[in-house]
Order: C-alpha cells, then structure tokens, then sequence
DNA sequence: ACACGCATGTTATATAGTAACATCAAGCGC
DNA sequence: GCGCTTGATGTTACTATATAACATGCGTGT
C-alpha cells in the first residue's frame, strides 16, 4: 500500500469465520490427498495470507506469527512459504517481496498479477502464455514456471 | 549461475574492446538525444553489465565498481541502477535480484526473460502482451509496466 | 527398540536496499 | 559575477530480506 494513497483499499477482502474455516479444511483435504502434512507452522501461515486484505512481507507474518503477540523466527516462516508455493497454496510477488495466498485454486499453474502501484492491490489472473511459451520453445528452452506481473493502477485509483 | 552446474556457460558473452566502446557510445548519444546525462558512476555501472556474462547482483556491481579494487557505497550503485532502468539501458530480474543490460536496444519495452536455473543465463525477448493486456483492460487497470520471466533449463542444460 | 526421513527450533549470519543530510556542479535570470 | 534553483554525488548509518548450520523432535516401517 503506497503511503501517498487517498483511495479505498482496492485489494481483496480478507477471509474470515466461516470462509476461512472452509478454505483451510480445502486445504487440508488437498494436502492429505497428496501425502503432504498441513503442519501447524504451515497451516497458521496460509492462515493469515487468507486473512490479509492484500499482499503480505515475510516480515509481516514473522510479526504476527504468534497467537499471542510473540513474533516466529524468520526460518519458520520462510520454510512455510516454500512449503505453501510448492503446493500452490500461495504465491510470491517478486516485485513486492511479497506473499499471497493462491486466488485460483493453485496447483501447478502460473503465477500473473495486477499490482496497483497506488493502493498496493494484487489481483491474481490466469495468464493467456501461449506466445511466450512459443518464443521459449523456439530457443529450445524448457520452461518449467513462468511468473508475471503487471504494475499499473487499478480502476479505483484511475479515478482521483 | 548454479553452484551444482557442470554445463558450459550459456549466457550471453560479456562485451569488450571495440564492441564495448560502441555500446557506450550509443548509450551516450542516446542520453544527449533525451537531455539526460550518462554521468561517471551511471556509465561506470553501465559498462559492468555490458562486459558481464550474465546477470549481476548489486552488490556484485559494488564490488567492481573501482578500476582499482575500492569497492563503491551501496547508494552510488543503486542509484546508477535506477537511472539505467529509468532509460530502458538495463532490467532488474525480479526472481534473482540481479540486472542485466538490455538487449533489445531498450527504451520503454516490457522485460521478458527466459532464465536457465542451471547455468545462470538469462536472454531477454520480446514479448507478446497482447493477452496479458486485454486481461489487465478487462478488468479496467492501465497498466503501466509488464515484467515476464520464464524458469526452466536452456538447451546446453537440458542434455546434460 | 532402532533407524530413517522429514519437519521444526534455535542461533547466528549473509545479502539486499534505503533514509537522511552534506556537498557539488550546471543552468539561468539578473 | 552573483545568487538561486535543480539534479547528481558522497557519506554515514540503518532497515529489510533471506539463509546457513546444526540440534531436536516425531511419525513410519522393520
Ligand atoms: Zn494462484
Ligand atoms: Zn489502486
Ligand atoms: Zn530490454
Ligand atoms: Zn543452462
């Protein structure tokens, strides 16, 4: 979120109660499904990516890692997010540092954003690659994870 | 460049000598064309990107920066870096916080990358954003910048 | 019980990037 | 020339981001 920014926060709305319940259960269902563990460090982190109105730092869920006040240690932390991308639960947004949980039922997809460089909004899209898988292949190169980020400002932001 | 990497360097030659020379004069006429000054640290950072043979850390380029061994201070870099990207002579590679020197005559085109996670090379082309566009328009954002980039082995890599 | 593989806890450190302020140098009106 | 403005640089100190290394715990199969 730009400290300059007057508008309304145009990022996702933050998951609570319920929906939060139904979309950690999701989560573990998926999980068990493939033999990976939905740990307690790794559950608390998706946790608070789907709790978040909008891209989170590391450092952002180090602070509020605890139920308490008490701060994670930075490991915890990033081996959950490795963990959380390796699955598709989440996304990192390289040219924020930033980490979002995964908006379109993840697994094995490319990452692509929408990032307003007003309000700090990141909307997550299924990218159309064929061309650029196409300009890949024809350098013989074998892709294994495309990432894109569009910076721009958002249709709230336009406006003022 | 992967430590584990056994294959030859695929990324692009650094340049030097003439073709150098040339590059930075380009580079220059090119700023005085646009009332921009290629000042000493700017050029300086520019002709370590030109003569490398892959993508640079910033730290890498402070470490260099002196024709002696003084390294520079970390702000004379970024700066320099700054300006470079500004006018389209250098991108940053978001997934490996490192630059390179543009190689597709620069100024105002998006940043595409097809990058080896093998041996490190990273080659810039052009891509086509027209569907990443028309989904950014759909949803009503003016995007102002689009960076791609597309992880896999380049064709050294994929034999060995 | 025992060994194995994987996740976690913990300490320390490495790497990347910026804030703030002083100084300098060119362009410009006078 | 002189004083002003604007943009670039030099310098110090600091903040932010990420990982190495090693010890500990825990479930699973034998
Ligand atoms: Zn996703
Ligand atoms: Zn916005
Ligand atoms: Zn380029
Ligand atoms: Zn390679």
């Amino acid at each position: 979120m730009n400290a300059a920014c007057h508008h309304e926060d145009g990022a996702h709305h933050g998951l609570h109660g319920q929906a939060l319940r139904l979309a950690l259960t999701a989560a573990e269902t998926r999980c068990a499904a493939s033999q990976e563990r939905l740990t307690l460090p790794r559950r608390r982190v998706l946790e608070l990516l789907l709790e978040a109105h909008g891209p989170l730092k590391a450092y952002d869920l180090i602070a509020a890692f605890g139920s308490g006040g008490e701060p994670a240690k930075p490991p915890t932390v990033y081996r959950a997010l490795d963990f959380l991308e390796r699955q598709g639960f989440a996304h990192r947004i390289e040219s924020l540092n930033a980490y979002v949980p995964c908006r379109l039922d993840g697994r094995g997809h490319s990452a692509a954003f929408l990032i307003c460089d007003c309000c700090g909004a990141a909307e997550e899209f299924e990218p159309d690659l064929g061309a650029g898988i196409a300009a890949a292949a024809a350098r013989g190169y074998a892709v294994s994870a495309v990432t894109l980020e569009a910076r721009g400002l958002c249709p709230v932001c336009q406006v003022g």
